[in-house]
DNA sequence: CGATATAGGAAACATTCGTTTCCTATGTCA
DNA sequence: TGACATAGGAAACGAATGTTTCCTATATCG
């Protein structure tokens, strides 16, 4: 099932929900359509699915990644850095799946909607909490206002896949850098 | 011909390119297959003209807005604050056509492609132009590095129209303010 | 061992897709 | 006026779409 899953997502990630078609996902699954649908209800179905492993593998990448980091900016640089490496090489080609549905979002049902509504407040979430965290660390400056710094960091990590898809960001560093005067 | 473009640019934007079939071109266009076909080879035809259409007209919009503001670091904010508008409201739902044609970028042809490459090149390019505007009226530090920036800001606009596929952004001044921390 | 549940595959289903062909108006120029 | 070019529409095309039905193995449990 783990497998399955894990070798439909990069087809929704590349062609996008309506773009993804059975014969597709058969070819990338191995799996023909009876089992398919045997599996999933709908091709609605295997994109739910697809999705919520896409999401819940890349938070557990990221927690990876932020483990052991002991500030709040050293977390928030080193997500800024996770979304980078993502936007990069074929990781970025392929692009986001998050990216990729809220392209349609609007098409989609409201069981996806929700999903995808879900995702992002999730990342916006712990971008706050990680704010506040360096505010108590001393890593952030307590009178810095952290809604609207989340919303942009929010919004700067998807474009970053978004642009991402086309070609790799250059100058990690720097990019971090300058990322990071929002929160100063 | 410029209705029908006109009247096309909405489907693609909400349906990406995909999603967008015949029939929803019809009905939008009011005109029909075949007179679709003889305007335009193909349905790749019709994205692309529409993209260009698309493009173009949102360039004359920001170049409109961008009027008579003096110096680099306003033109900067208010670019950000024309983003930020079009992220909100029935505008913002519909979405992008850059960020929707950037989802199926690897499924679309060569000229597509180049399209898109282009159109994300020009961006970046109006940003660097606006920095180094700013940095020689003095509105913004002569000693900044603008390619990161630029591509910073880059990334932040498209960012801005995706998560505004699914909510308006909040506080359109403190967004401003937070995301200009880049070029100080 | 035998009955039964289950995962997967082959093949056909109706529908929708992008596309083409052919026809009908309308307007232009000699 | 009459020949012709052109814009648009109606209808059908094959191919591809999402989906279902039925069959075949394999494994489980009595």
């Amino acid at each position: 099932m783990e497998a399955v899953l894990a070798s439909a997502v990069p087809v929704f990630r590349e062609h996008g929900y309506d773009g993804a078609s059975i014969d597709l996902l058969k070819e990338a699954t191995g799996l023909t359509a009876g089992s398919l649908y045997k599996a999933f209800k709908d091709k609605k179905g295997v994109f739910a699915a697809a999705f919520t492993y896409y999401v819940e593998d890349r938070q557990r990448q990221l927690a990876e990644r932020l483990r052991g980091l002991r500030t709040g900016r050293e977390r928030i640089a080193e997500t800024l850095r996770f979304y980078l490496d993502s936007a990069s090489g074929s990781e970025g080609r392929q692009g986001c799946l998050v990216l990729a549905g809220l392209i349609e979002a609007t098409t989609l049902d409201g069981a996806l909607h929700d999903a995808l509504w879900r995702a992002l407040a999730n990342n916006r979430s712990a971008l706050i909490a990680m704010l506040r965290e360096g505010q108590e660390d001393g890593s952030i400056r307590s009178d810095l206002v952290v809604e609207p710094c989340a919303d942009i960091l929010l919004g700067l990590l998807q474009g970053l896949r978004a642009v991402g898809k086309l070609h790799d960001p250059a100058d990690h560093d720097a990019l971090v850098a300058t990322a990071l005067k929002t929160i100063d």
